[in-house]
DNA sequence: ATACTTACTGACCTGTCAGTCAGTAAGAGA
DNA sequence: TCTCTTACTGACTGACAGGTCAGTAAGTAT
């Protein structure tokens, strides 16, 4: 009675593909990683992933935009249904929230964009369209909330969302880059967010 | 009277691959690039590139390195020898200084670090000490020196000199990668002077 | 059991590209 | 003008990796 040499699972294997592809290119970029690489991982012949994905590229598409699929309507849904004051909500679950983006597998996707990106511009449309201009309209929203109820005055600070997403930015940078070399981010963004909150208080 | 096929320039060829090689990695990255198109546009056969440069990665390095060298030290001696206050130094030569990074260069060394610096640890470490932390040093000096002439006071500010260069890291991504969506990284980052000054004055 | 469908395998094919090297000619020196 | 050195050329090679496909066996229906 042999063993069976493996099982059909059609259902699975997409999302069991694109995680061993994931942590391959989180690893080696997607250059340096070979396609016979990812089936290992994933505990599947290379054959198979001409199967379900045409070329390596449409995989790559796959990962970026499953990453991405799995993590975006958090912030936007608690920045809708909150009833905090606007800085208790900055300093509170916002603060919380985008101080966990330079340890999470966003900083993971960025790298891989920044690198293959130009070649892909339907892609980096695709993040933009739902990643990025979704995230800056919650901030602005939450901004001009404050303005509104007379909390904050006006400043450019609605104009310029990314001013609260900068250290953000950097802290992924410098993770990519320096790891060792260890940065506080969170205290980095408290004092991001204390300035900012200093300069549009009413 | 034939044309001579070529002239030898020992003296000047290692600087003319290393910026064709630059051109072409600033345009398609380091593992999309042809060794034998780096010598195309030096004006150079290929075998020539590796009298050289031993391999494809020594010339990375090499490219690294050659568009490094060229603009560190700006920074650092205009913060030495100035005779303006610090609010005024920051707000005129180093706000024009760190305007013009999005743009420059540095922008792809940041691109290429990010994408094929993992595989290159000495060049991480050397990027480290030759910019990274020169530059944090130099503006932790102007700020300490705010505090001493009792311009500023005393906030982690100085522990945290990345607060300033996060809107400029902000703006180098976002140029990379949404060109076509154009932010205006030196209001953002003239605010991000302001908000900064504001918090830190005595 | 038997026939049938199809998820899956892995040896193979093929284009690409980093790296080599035998040969060529630019330029210096006598 | 005739060496002699060496910067330089470009056809070639070998390995690697993306992509293919004939074949195999897991599961299903009868």
């Amino acid at each position: 009675m042999p063993e069976p040499r493996y099982q059909r699972r059609k259902q699975d294997r997409p999302q069991e593909i694109t995680d061993a592809a994931f942590a391959a290119f989180a690893e080696n970029g997607y250059a340096a990683t070979r396609v016979e690489e990812v089936a290992k991982r994933a505990g599947v012949s290379k054959g198979l992933m001409y199967l379900y994905f045409k070329t390596k590229e449409e995989l790559f598409k796959a990962v970026i935009r499953s990453v991405v699929m799995r993590r975006v309507d958090a912030l936007i849904e608690v920045v809708e249904d909150t009833e905090l004051c606007s800085e208790d909500f900055m300093r509170g679950p916002m603060a919380q929230f985008i101080k966990q983006v330079p340890g999470s597998p966003v900083a993971v996707v960025i790298r891989l964009l920044l690198s293959e990106g130009p070649r892909h511009p339907e892609l980096l449309d695709y993040y933009y369209e739902n990643v990025v201009y979704r995230g800056l309209a919650a901030i602005t929203r939450l901004v001009d909330r404050g303005v509104e109820r007379g909390e904050f005055r006006k400043t450019n600070v609605s104009e310029f969302p990314q001013l609260i997403l900068a250290p953000v930015m950097l802290g992924v940078i410098w993770k990519l880059l320096f790891e060792k070399r260890s940065l506080d981010t969170d205290t980095l963004i408290d004092t991001q967010i204390d300035m900012t909150l200093a300069y549009i208080k009413a």
